[in-house]
DNA sequence: TCATTTTCCATGTAGATACATATTATGTAT
DNA sequence: ATACATAATATGTATCTACATGGAAAATGA
């Protein structure tokens, strides 16, 4: 307490700052979850190299294989993605015709979506090659941890 | 086995795509880690609001004032991003007066960052709501989980 | 010293992300 | 039935991210 005190007296804010800023950068769930999925994600950009599917993309298309409930709210919702994010990712897979978007009979605000046979066929061949890759990670650090932690950020 | 044979034979592709699927959205180590990302940022950055740093750049400017060697090499090292994304994140900072780039003298190709008088009072003021913040986050996922696997992704 | 290579950084291009706002369609109350 | 509120989605704007490429400076080699 008088540590504390006699610290801010001694007027040296920018070591103290130094120290924060490297507590910060050591421990700070955001930059730390950010900067794993950086890595993991260009690592399963090199595996699924051409494939014609980033590692986005091929996660965006399997919450779309998944669902059955197959308007964009649904998507959106299940993704954890804002519903402006996921209109404009789906956007890029519309253009190259791997999944298709319409509007529902019975609500004309709403949209469905699914994938077409090209992304079906697309999707089908990226698996086994996402498998290989996910074990090839799994020797680095455990799959399961990040899926833990996906389950648990759902609560903030 | 026999199973994996006959469903093959069976040709239901669309019922095994969805099954594939399923298991890639809850296990994929890439989409796992991006969703915890953006729910842990969009939390921080609600936790921040009104300081005036979104959670990404607080933790690019704590990257600056932790760094000793302070060119943009070095830190787009330490900081375990592109160095062209790095570029570009620091021009924001950098409109807004919080850093300060320059050319190093002793070698023209090199630049230099720092922080602004403004930058470090910002960060100083951030600091103590980052880490409120980093303890009420802590009610639901552990930040060393996080810190752990920052770590472990960097062999990938 | 001059040509070549290498290093450092910026820029072109493009996808991922989110907030605020606009648009259109549906639901509701009078 | 009309006016108003609500819901679903798109769009404007801006940041984050990365790959490919370009430009300038330094290092290297002959």
């Amino acid at each position: 307490m008088y540590m504390h005190i006699s610290m801010n007296l001694m007027k040296q804010p920018k070591k103290t700052l130094r120290t924060d800023a490297r507590a910060l950068v050591e421990s700070c769930a955001g930059w730390n979850s950010r900067l794993a999925a950086r890595r993991i994600t260009a690592f399963l950009d090199r595996e699924l190299a051409g494939l014609g599917l980033t590692a986005a993309q091929l996660g965006l298309m399997a919450q779309i294989a998944a669902l059955a409930d197959d308007t964009l709210g649904a998507l959106a919702q299940r993704s954890g993605l804002e519903q402006s994010t996921l209109s404009r990712n789906l956007r890029t897979l519309e253009r190259e015709r791997l999944i298709e978007i319409t509007l529902v009979e019975t609500d004309l605000r709403r949209r469905a979506v699914w994938l077409t046979e090209t992304g079906a066929r697309r999707l089908e061949a990226a698996i086994p090659v996402w498998r290989k890759a996910q074990d090839k990670l799994a020797h680095s650090l455990a799959p399961e941890l990040v899926r833990e932690l996906a389950v648990q950020s759902e609560a903030l």
